[in-house]
DNA sequence: CGTTAAGTTGATCCTGCTCAAGGTCGGTGG
DNA sequence: CCACCGACCTTGAGCAGGATCAACTTAACG
């Protein structure tokens, strides 16, 4: 059995042929074998390698993607270099769905890890509607969830302290990939992460995230090396993350 | 005529029994006269004074706010008092879409000014969605703008100096408040905000947020004096803010 | 005119950045 | 099997941007 994180995808029941294959979220009232108005519209599956960009900061996008397989960073980069993470997404995920369909991209996209995803055209979304009502409203839910984890971060960068911010991190998306996996038990997966991504999801430098990193393990509340993640005692993790344990629980279950 | 920001909106033309009578995002089908779905599931419009709560961080909310009038903030705060403001919410925005609807909110929604709103129950969703397909659509539109937004400080935050971030914030609503009033030339206007708002929303210390506003004063850049914004001159702050001229052009027009 | 919220300024401290040098891992080719 | 290389991790020394603490000033409002 694969490990959360790794890359692969739990197959979801449901529609088999449709967009959001991986999720119910978009599509939750396919039937295999019925028809679904996502199906036709969409593309075939197309596969990117590590490093490639799915659209780019400044440039046209009139396709949203559905991540299928693999992790995705949604990001930033400065006039001088510097990059900011704004998202991790996982599979299931739903990409470039933008203000002004088709407009300018105001962040990138980029594979992570090798990736499969699917596409439909913007110019799809008003027909695909028009045929199954609720795909809207999936969709809006969708883009809220990111729109809470992009709070949840900004609370974290802006008010929070190195150890938090790293630990906060770590802890949403240890949480966000078991819940790929509901049942799993293991407090070990792989991240597709360097410590310069943690940096630049964090607004740290990786020297300084570095260091966070082994007074982490000093301390014995996680240990993260060459893109595996351990944790040594979730409950001590919680409460550096900031976060309320109960709140945390209900996550998981 | 009322000024930018100053709490008062532009009635724009289409439904006005609607629930998005201020902006055409959610409804723009209505024609004045012509049946509309949203009309018979929204309430009265309802007020609420400076300081309010619309909803509060760790409470349910089973319903979605459209804005009418005023400004609302979208905050977190911690355990030890300090709050992060998450977004500034003018008239049209719809405040409390939120993942799982109904649930436990993850964040809070103050009255900045005095404000009017008009709500819909999360229940009446999916039947306004089925008379109106298009209605999910234009909710996904608001939400990923929103979301846009909060990459935008994302970055902000996450990677830009202290005066760079406060310029950044206050060209950002500036241009904003204007986008409502398009053909307006007035570089002055109420913003209402303290600065500690501006601490609140950008990472820093009002004290910290003192210092800058004076150092841009000092620069000749901006004027920022108990709630009235006066800019001296826009292409250097578009300059400090670290934005791309021709890009904010475009917002403007 | 008194009260209160908000703005202002200085002195000091500390968290996290910068710069720089080395170490470790994993893959590749001989 | 080993040498090499590039990407990534690790650690130290010194610095600086912004925080903290504290005192005072100004504006708004009844």
């Amino acid at each position: 059995m694969p490990m959360p994180g790794n890359g692969t995808t739990k197959q979801l029941p449901g529609c088999e042929a449709c967009f959001a294959r991986v999720n119910r979220g978009l599509c939750g009232d396919c039937q295999p074998g019925s028809p679904c108005a996502v199906a036709s519209y969409k593309t075939a599956d197309r596969e990117y390698k590590v490093g490639q960009d799915l659209f780019s900061l400044g440039e046209p996008c009139d396709s949203i993607f559905n991540l299928l397989e693999g992790w995705v960073i949604l990001y930033n980069i400065l006039d001088d270099g510097r990059r900011q993470i704004l998202h991790f997404a996982l599979p299931g995920a739903v990409l470039g769905f933008h203000p002004g369909g088709g407009a300018m991209m105001t962040y990138g996209a980029q594979a992570l890890t090798d990736i499969v995803v699917s596409t439909i055209p913007h110019k799809a979304l008003q027909p695909i509607v028009s045929q199954q009502p609720e795909f809207g409203l999936r969709l809006a839910w969708l883009v809220a969830r990111d729109c809470t984890l992009a709070y949840d971060r900004l609370t974290s960068i802006g008010r929070h302290s190195a150890r938090e911010r790293v630990a906060h991190l770590l802890l949403k998306l240890f949480v966000r990939c078991r819940a790929q996996w509901p049942g799993s038990h293991i407090e070990e997966m792989n991240l597709p992460l360097t410590q310069e991504d943690i940096g630049d999801a964090t607004g740290l430098t990786f020297v300084h995230v570095n260091r966070v990193l082994r007074d982490l393990r000093k301390d014995r509340i996680l240990e993260f090396h060459y893109r595996r993640l351990r944790i040594l005692d979730p409950d001590k993790l919680v409460d550096v993350a900031g976060l309320d344990p109960q709140l945390v629980m209900s996550w998981i279950r």
